[in-house]
DNA sequence: TTGTAAGCGTTATCAT
DNA sequence: ATGATAACGCTTACAA
């Protein structure tokens, strides 16, 4: 074992399963067999070989092992559109907590709602052999998944809907907890209630507005069109649209839905030193720190990464049943600001 | 091409290289040079290499290409305390961003300041032959990083620094920013000011701790050692201690440590209908809806993110200097609250 | 129980 | 410029 032509600290080559084996005097194979907890192994040599093991400090290369018939990455990808929005940051790492119990490494990316970046991140996934990915599918448009060409690793989407109409999918009940927080106002005997909220190409705003519009409908309530917003892409904007809601007195209660839309609400009330009954959809930090406290409709985030990740991790282990869609109830929680 | 005994949509295996020079009637070679975007070759077999490509829907096995030498995974890994966290999910956002520009896939797992679980994570992050790591180290104890047998890939610490004296590391102005803030209150005329963090086993809490206690020694203020909180792990622990200090009138203003601490005070405060003039560490959501709006010291969290991406890229890329440790500054940021 | 040898999908050396 | 062929580090029939 000369070492003369380097340093203690030099870059030193990785050790290999050979490396160990002729270090210990044993065979190839049986190192294989030690490494995999095979049993069935000479008492002798497995102390030889644990002894290699540890002196050489020889590290099992999973990526070469992966490439093995049979063998996979145990590697798993969560595709959001951004990690730093708490609401998908919520989903990872109940995602990353779920797999991990089984033995999988998750790689989380951001698709930043760009359909472009997010089918480069999705192609790259797959070249990296991953095994299955659970997707938030972007709001711009992605290509169609009967495109890529197979074999395509399990997919759950999360949150909305994805162009793949033979994959499981997992959804909170936008419609139904939007049409709860307004039929709720309507009974409180609000009038015009204003929808200030993102855009309608999102899924879930879409799925939202449904419910407001049902909420009315079910109430024998014409809905004011005039009072639905739908440009509220920040919270600053949201809040410049509720500030001239209250100004010109043209509605009677606000609807946010998202929390980005209940931030700004709150800053225009803020502001103008005047409110009008509120009820968020999605819960954020500082609705318990508000006067009044804001009241949300919530959905259970964790719980939505956690099924996404059973799910899939069904999948990999074998059920072909058919591919199911499974909707997450909301709760209302009021807090004092459907009050008037 | 007979595809007589399985039916379209069957599970396939993926296509290999050697299945694309066969339907294009080239040499393995020629298409490996294809792929990797190598000149110099026939425009023909370039069109029947491509034609192969699309019909048989081959696509890079990169787990494969790794396992050669001179290649590597193209992937880093971010190791942080809890990517549900805010704070975290920043930085990894940061991180994601950067190293992506330059062609690698970030791996961002959750130690949840776990020792054992943290070095579980870096060895099999290591076993997966990740090209780099960024780490937040955890509270709890980790090894000793010399005792992981070489190679071990660069590591570059974020945001508390770690146990590798040989390793990059990129800090906040703890110290200073905190220093800043409470001589600002001392300037003010408070004369007790109530610390109220989590445990100074935490690198950041006990920095931000040592700039509180240096700038009562810079004013000529003997710090009140009852009025040091250490305890308040939750803002409803925080809300508690902040309650108190108020009701007994221990104190005339509050340093809250964290982010936590401060909703927590702002929670104590909306319960009492009493406030204190405070500031905080760590900007937060609720902060400017808070009423007065809370006065924080902020850092730059995804500059923090980029600048560790950007070392470690650089490590990658072969710059052997010294190890450096950047300790980035910290803003006062005054919305109101640190009024009486 | 252990060893020998083939092969996974890729890249790279070296003739042609 | 292209094509056999040998690695890379690993798992696994198959032999011994």
């Amino acid at each position: 074992m000369s070492e003369s032509e380097s340093p203690a600290n030099a870059k030193r080559r990785n050790p290999t399963m050979n490396d160990v084996a002729r270090e210990a005097g044993v065979a190839l194979r049986t190192v294989s067999r030690y490494v995999n907890g095979e049993t069935n192994i000479d008492p002798t040599l497995v102390e030889r070989i644990r002894d290699a093991i540890t002196s050489l400090g020889y590290r099992r290369n999973l990526a070469a092992a992966s490439i093995r018939p049979g063998w996979t990455s145990k590697m798993l990808a969560l595709v959001i559109g951004d990690l730093a929005n708490p609401y998908y940051s919520s989903i990872a790492r109940a995602v990353e907590e779920r797999v991990r119990s089984e033995g999988y490494l998750l790689t989380t990316v951001s698709s930043d709602e760009d359909g472009a970046r997010h089918d480069q991140l999705v192609d790259r996934l797959m070249e990296q052999r991953i095994d299955g990915m659970i997707i938030v599918p972007p709001r711009a448009q992605t290509r169609d998944w009967d495109t890529i060409p197979p074999p395509v690793p399990p997919v759950v989407f999360v949150d909305r809907p994805g162009a793949f109409p033979s994959a499981d999918c997992i959804l909170a009940d936008n419609d139904g907890g939007a049409a709860e927080a307004v039929s709720f106002l309507l009974e409180k005997g609000t009038r015009r209630i204003a929808f200030v909220g993102d855009g309608l190409d999102i899924f879930t705003i879409r799925e939202r507005h449904k419910g407001y519009l049902s909420a009315h409908r079910a109430a024998g309530v014409e809905p004011d069109l005039e009072s639905v917003f739908t440009s509220a892409h920040t919270s600053e904007q949201a809040a410049d649209i509720v500030r001239r809601v209250v100004e010109t007195e043209s509605a009677d209660a606000i609807f946010a839905a998202n929390n980005r839309a209940a931030v700004g609400a709150l800053m225009a009330f803020r502001s103008l030193g005047r409110r009008l009954p509120m009820i968020g959809f999605d819960d954020f930090e500082a609705a318990v720190l508000s006067t009044p406290a804001t009241s949300v409709v919530t959905q259970d985030i964790a719980a939505m990464g956690t099924l996404a990740a059973d799910t899939l991790l069904a999948r990999l282990a074998g059920d072909a049943s058919p591919a199911r869609t499974v909707v997450l109830p909301t709760r209302l929680i009021l807090r004092g600001s459907e009050a008037a």
